[in-house]
RNA sequence: GCCCACGUAGCUCAGGGGAUUAGAGCAUCGGUUUCCGGAGCCGAGGGUCGCAGGUUCGAAUCCUGCCGUGGGUACCA
């Protein structure tokens, strides 16, 4: 709506040029922005790069413009020129209209551009040797509003996570669980399972270090220290065992994973996100080689003389990489390979995500030219939604040190916090228990989601767990809140007729309702903007920028009892047009709205 | 060494060619409730936009170099 919008100021514009000095432009030199703040108008046209045409003065061509648009453009009321800036204000009749149009069914949430495409995300990926900690929950939270965001834009999504489910990492688990005398479980300890074997991996990793310590004391060097100590050997031992199909080691591997995966859907539920498929690597990790033997066959890889194969990536500018080990093992790109030709063969996708931390940016930059190589129909459709680590104020999460903020303690914290501010407003008076515990869940979940998802997935971000999430300023209970007002209006209303298109306005509009309808206007364009690039950090921001104009409007004259009925009436519409944009914004981000709290 | 990302107020972050005064939140200080919900609203103080060049009518924004931080550069995942 604002494209077209925009659009149409620009060829109206081009228009006045041509008949005017009689020069041929092409109008999108002529950049239209929102008029800032400070000044009068809704709209403002960059009249500067006419500067070269020697046309005169900006702000001579400005006016010149001004005349021109006032006179062809229906929807524009006024103009005034500032420097450069042609400074453009809508009629009310357009705001109303707008309103009207926008405000009715849920057309204007919807984009159509990906229909018809389907796009596989892929986020969550745990090694499930530790419980979900901060750093998961950033990606959860980018990887289900992703998805939404995609759907949002018409596209035909389906979200997956892959389970790394074997291999080294829950192999030390579980050898620090047979040193320890195999008898704890989550039934017996009454501590959760992921918990219970995130443990005996940082149990695994003490013991680990005492042993390479000891080596290298007795004048064994480093690298070699950490092949050799006792439990490094005991952990390939495990490996092997487990490729074997050795019994007793694939019954504790199976025991232990499903400690793991109970906490986990158990986190998943608590934090509202489901999955269409869940991958799991013991059964993707061989396939590999079949997909590397078809590149050998087509050309795309070659083989060394030690029978190890590799891809040349030197033309895109990377060097040589390896594929297969000489004794015909799969390395983790190998399998990246082969899931991805699993996920086609399942999905038959256009296009796919990975929501992986940035430091595997390199690994996905070559995965995706090796795609290409093999010629794949998605491969033009890929992308790394890589984001930056959540650090501590003491440095790195380390699960291996037990130095992580563990998710579910986290949650609990904060259904703490939300629970004493609710009773302390006092806003909750007939709902019962049960409703309250839901509230409470619903506003830590918004907290902590939006202050996960409003920074740029690229930067890093810190977290300091002595100071509690905020719920006050820019967070997800500041937009619930706002929300709530809406509703709360809504509520007491029930009399005030809906504003209609042919109803006149009986005042002016106010600058708090202008500025809130452009920001509505909006929408579609950071709906669209958010998933070109991938970003939900937009949605975010938008969807705070969109409360704070909602306060300010609401905090100007009444909505419900202001002088005219016909006032009430767009006010009204205007209000629950707001509060229902608040509503999709936060829902594309996993955050529902109370109608209370 | 080479490659990538990041560097904006005390702290956490927006803005990513455009306006004189670079915006929010937190923290600090002040105002605001007989009136639709004060988790709010209004205001004050606080900035060499890492540094230096360049491109442009115009640079926090684009380019180059340097500095700082983090990550990557494994027959690890």
């Amino acid at each position: 709506m604002i494209s077209k919008l925009f659009s149409d100021i620009q060829r109206a514009a081009a228009d006045a040029v041509k008949t005017q000095y009689d020069i041929d432009i092409d109008p999108s030199i002529l950049s239209v922005q929102e008029t800032r703040k400070e000044f009068e108008g809704d709209y403002t046209l960059v009249v500067f790069p006419l500067a070269k045409f020697k046309l005169g003065a900006p702000p001579v061509i400005g006016e010149t413009l001004g005349k021109f648009l006032i006179e062809k453009l229906d929807f524009v009321d006024s103009y005034n020129v500032i420097k450069g800036f042609l400074n453009l204000k809508m009629t009310d009749a357009f705001w109303g209209s707008f309103l009207a149009h926008a405000a009715e069914g849920d057309a204007f949430l919807r984009r159509e551009e990906g229909k018809g495409q389907k796009v596989v995300v892929e986020y969550c990926s745990p090694n499930t040797n530790k419980p979900l900690h901060l750093g998961h929950l950033r990606n959860i939270v980018l990887g289900a509003s992703i998805t939404e965001i995609l759907k949002a834009n018409g596209y035909q999504v389906h979200p997956v996570c892959l389970f790394n489910d074997r291999g080294t990492a829950i192999s030390k688990s579980m050898h620090a669980w047979m040193v320890a005398g195999k008898e704890d479980t989550p039934e017996s300890t009454g501590i959760k399972g992921d918990l219970l074997v995130g443990n005996y991996y940082v149990e695994y990793a003490k013991l680990n270090d005492i042993e390479i310590q000891q080596l290298i004391e007795e004048g064994v060097k480093e690298v070699e220290a950490k092949k050799k100590a006792p439990s490094s050997l005991a952990v390939q031992e495990i490996l092997i065992k487990w490729e074997n199909g050795d019994k007793e080691i694939r019954a504790l591997w199976e025991n232990m994973n499903s400690w793991v995966y109970k906490a986990y859907h158990h986190t998943f539920k608590r934090l509202g996100i489901s999955f269409e498929k869940l991958y799991y690597e013991s059964q993707l990790y061989q396939l590999g080689k079949e997909a590397v033997m078809k590149g050998l066959e087509s050309g795309a890889f070659y083989k060394k003389d030690d029978g190890s194969v590799w891809v040349d990536l030197t033309d895109e500018g990377l060097d040589h990489k390896l594929l297969l080990r000489s004794n015909g093992t799969s390395v983790y790109i190998t399998q990246d390979i082969a899931t991805a030709d699993v996920r086609f063969q399942d999905y038959g996708m256009d296009r796919s995500v990975y929501v992986v931390g940035n430091e595997q940016d390199y690994h996905f930059k070559v995965l995706f030219l090796i795609l290409k190589k093999l010629g794949y129909s998605f491969s033009e459709g890929l992308h790394h939604l890589s984001y930056g680590m959540v650090d501590l104020p003491t440095g790195k999460m380390k699960s291996r040190e037990g130095k992580a903020v563990d998710a579910d303690d986290l949650l609990d914290q904060m259904e703490q916090t939300a629970k004493e501010v609710t009773e302390e407003l006092g806003k909750t008076e007939g709902m019962d228990e049960e409703a309250l515990g839901t509230l409470y869940q619903n506003i830590a979940l918004s907290a902590l989601k939006y202050f996960l998802v409003k920074v740029d997935p690229q930067k890093r971000m810190l977290f300091d767990p002595n100071e509690s999430v905020d719920i006050q300023g820019h967070t997800g209970p500041f937009i619930q809140y706002a929300y709530t007002r809406t509703a709360s209006i809504k509520r007491k209303a029930e009399t005030v007729a809906p504003f209609k298109d042919n109803l006149p306005l009986e005042l002016p509009l106010q600058e708090n309702e202008r500025f809130l309808l452009r920001r509505l206007a909006n929408y579609p364009e950071v709906l669209q903007e958010a998933a070109d690039q991938y970003t939900p950090s937009l949605i975010a921001n938008y969807a705070y920028e969109l409360a704070k104009d909602y306060n300010r409007f609401y905090h100007g004259d009444k909505i419900l009892h202001s002088a005219h009925p016909a006032t009430s009436a767009f006010r009204f519409t205007l209000s629950n047009f707001a509060g229902s944009i608040m509503k999709e914004a936060m829902r594309l981000l996993g955050i529902s709205m109370p109608e209370r709290m």
